[in-house]
DNA sequence: GTGAAAGCGCTAACAC
DNA sequence: GTGTTAGCGCTTTCAC
C-alpha cells in the first residue's frame, strides 16, 4: 500500500537508517550523513512519494505527537473557543488534538479517557464532567500512567492537578460591585444549583460581595438543578422576583444564556429593562454584545483558556514540571444596555 | 511503564496469543478459547491494569479507529453543530475524532491533511479552505492512498467526491419566495463574493428565483471580498440601499452574522425594522432566534451534516462504496420579526 | 483449545 | 559517514 522506509532504502542503495536520519534531519552530533546522500535521499523518497509511518514511529519512541482534549459540549462560544485557543498553540507543532465531548456525562468521559489511554496520547487536556465519578481515573492517568494532565474551566475535587480557568469568584464579585456603583442592593442571584466547581465559586463570589458591602439581608439566590427548560426557569426566576416585596432592584444570572430567556420572559410582562429592572449576565457570549441584546455581563476569554492550558501541556510533556500553581484567569465587567442606575 | 500482553500472558500462564484473543473476545469459527481461560485472563489483565496499545495494534492491522476531521472555524455554530454530529454517530464505536482547524488558510489545511495522512487516520471528513490550491492532495488521498474522504458544505472544483451539504441554492430561493408572498420586489441580495461554492451557489439561487418571479430588473448585488469588519460592511451596505431610487423594500443577507451588524446600523441610522425594511439572513444561527433579535431567516442543520457526513464515512471505511450521490440537506424558512408585507 | 514465531514500519545503539 | 540489528506491542497463521 503505502511506500515504506525500506523500499526507499533499497531504491536509493542506502541502508534504512540512513533514509530514517536523512528524512528527519536528525541533528546529534554523531550522525553526519553526507550532504549529498541526504538530499538525494530525501529527492528520491519524495519522488516514491514516502509518508512516514507515525504509528510505527510513535510505537518505537512511546510518543504520537497527539494530546486528548476531553470538552463537556462542542456548541456555544465556551468549548468553541478554547477548541481554537489550542489549534493556534498547536500550529507549527507536530502535535494534533484527539476529540472528545462528553455531555455531561461522566460514563462517556470515561470512555473518552480510557480511548486516550489506549490510544497512547502524550497528554491529556480535560473539562471534568462535573461529578467524582472518575475522579479515580484521572488519578490513575496522573500518578501510574505518568501522563501530563491539564484541567480547564474546573477543578476536580481531591486532586491536585494542573488547573487553568477563568476566575469564577470575581466574575461575580465584580458583577456586585459594578451594581453597587449604580445604586443596586437589592441583587437577586439566579443560579443553576452548583454540581460544577466553577457554579459554586461564582455563588460564593456573589455571597462575599454581598456581605462586604453589608447586604448580608438582600442575598437571596433562585437556584434549580437541573435546569431543564431555559424557559420554565425564567418564568419561575421572574414569579419570585415578582413575588417578594420589596423586589430587587437587579438579577445577577449565572450565565448570559439563562439571562437571554430572562429578558425575553421579561418583555412578554412588560417588565422594561433596565427601568424596572437590571439584568447581568455572566461570561459575555457572542449574542450579549449584538446591538439587540446589549446585555451587561462579565467577561471570560476562553481562547485565553484553550492557549494557556495547551502551553502548560506542552511544556509538561517535554518533561517540565508543574509549580502547583493553578492558572486563574482575570475577568472584566462589560456595562451594556440591560443595567443602569437607580 | 505500561503493562504489556506478554507480562498478562508469563502471570497467567498462557502465551501472548492467548491473552490477545481473550481480551478482544476474537469470535472467528476457528477459535474458541475455554470459557475458563477467558475469564482468568480478563480478570488478571484487569487486576494488573492492562491497557492494549492501541498503536501497536493499529500497525499491525492497519487501522488506527481514527479519522481526521478538518474544519474552517471553531467557534459559531456551524462547525460546532458538525463536531456534535460526528459526536454523536461516534458515540459507542470506538473510533476517534482527530481534529483539525484551518481558518481558511490553505497552507495550514495541507499541513493538516499531511499530518492525517502520516498519522493513518482511517478516513477524513473536510470542509476544504475554499481554495483549490490542495486539490492535488485531496486526491491523491482518495486515489492513491484509498483513504475514504467525506467533503462537508463544499466541493472542491473539479472533484468528485463524497459530499454531505446543506441545499445552499434553495436557502435564497426559498427566501425569496417567502419575501415575494410578503409582497416584496425589489430585493437586494448582500454576499460576501463567492470563493466558497456554498456563497456562489446562494447568489445563484437568489438570481434564479427572481428571474422566476419575473423579477430580473429588480436583482441587485452588494458584493464585498473579503469582508474584513463586518461593521464598515454594514455601512456600505445601507449606504447603497439608501442612495439607489427607489430603494429596495427588503434585504436578503448572505448570512445571519452579516445580518445582525446590518440590523444594528439600521437602528443606528433609524431605519426601522421592519417598517422601512425587511431584514432577512441565511443559516438561522442561535442569536437570531434570541427576542431581542428574532432575525427571519432560512435554516441549516449542521448537527445533521456531520451525522451524515460521519454515517457515510464509516460506510466507506468499513469497505462500501459511495453511490455518487450528494447529500444535500433540505433547509427551512423561517419568519420571525425583521420581515413584513408590504 | 493453546503455543511459537514472523512481521507491521520505524529507530537507535553499536559496529565498521 | 553508513550499515546491521534488535526490538516497540500486538495479531495471526500454522503447528501441535
Amino acid at each position: 500500500m503505502a511506500v515504506t522506509l525500506y523500499e526507499v532504502a533499497k531504491r536509493v542503495g542506502v541502508s534504512p537508517a540512513t533514509v530514517s536520519i536523512a528524512i528527519r534531519g536528525k541533528r546529534a552530533g554523531k550522525f553526519k550523513l553526507a550532504a549529498k546522500t541526504v538530499k538525494n535521499v530525501r529527492r528520491i523518497a519524495k519522488s516514491m512519494g514516502y509518508r512516514p509511518n507515525m504509528l510505527a514511529s510513535s510505537l518505537r519512541n512511546n510518543r504520537t505527537h497527539m494530546i486528548g482534549v476531553v470538552v463537556a459540549v462542542l456548541q456555544g462560544d465556551f468549548y468553541g473557543g478554547i477548541l481554537n485557543g489550542i489549534n493556534q498553540v498547536i500550529r507549527g507543532t507536530s502535535v494534533t488534538p484527539v476529540l472528545a465531548a462528553h455531555n455531561y456525562n461522566s460514563a462517556d468521559e470515561r470512555k473518552d479517557l480510557e480511548g486516550f489511554i489506549g490510544k497512547r496520547m502524550d497528554g491529556i487536556i480535560a473539562a471534568c464532567a462535573g461529578c467524582p465519578e472518575n475522579a479515580d481515573l484521572y488519578l490513575y492517568i496522573m500518578d501510574q500512567l505518568g501522563v501530563p494532565l491539564v484541567l480547564i474551566d474546573r477543578e476536580i475535587p481531591g486532586l491536585e492537578l494542573p488547573i487553568v480557568r477563568s476566575d469564577h469568584y470575581m466574575q461575580t464579585y465584580k458583577a456586585i460591585m459594578a451594581l453597587r456603583v449604580l445604586g443596586h442592593k437589592r441583587i437577586l442571584y439566579i443560579t443553576g444549583a452548583p454540581v460544577l466547581e466553577s457554579t459554586e465559586l461564582r455563588k460564593q463570589g456573589y455571597i462575599a460581595a454581598m456581605r462586604e458591602e453589608n447586604l448580608e439581608e438582600h442575598i437571596k439566590i433562585v437556584a434549580e438543578h437541573p435546569v431543564l427548560d431555559l424557559r420554565i426557569f425564567a418564568k419561575k426566576v421572574l414569579d419570585v422576583w415578582q413575588k417578594s416585596s420589596p423586589t430587587a432592584t437587579a438579577l445577577l444570572i449565572q450565565n448570559d444564556l439563562i439571562a437571554y430567556e430572562i429578558l425575553a420572559e421579561c418583555n412578554t410582562r412588560g417588565i422594561k429593562v433596565p427601568d424596572d429592572l437590571s439584568v447581568m449576565g455572566l461570561d459575555n457570549c457572542f449574542p450579549s454584545s449584538l446591538e439587540g441584546i446589549g446585555l451587561s455581563t462579565v467577561t471570560q476569554k476562553p481562547d485565553m483558556i484553550g492557549q494557556k492550558a495547551c502551553e502548560l501541556l506542552l511544556k509538561l510533556t517535554n518533561g517540565q514540571s508543574w509549580d502547583k500553581e493553578p492558572t486563574i484567569l482575570p475577568v472584566e465587567v462589560i456595562m451594556r444596555k440591560t443595567t443602569k442606575a437607580i
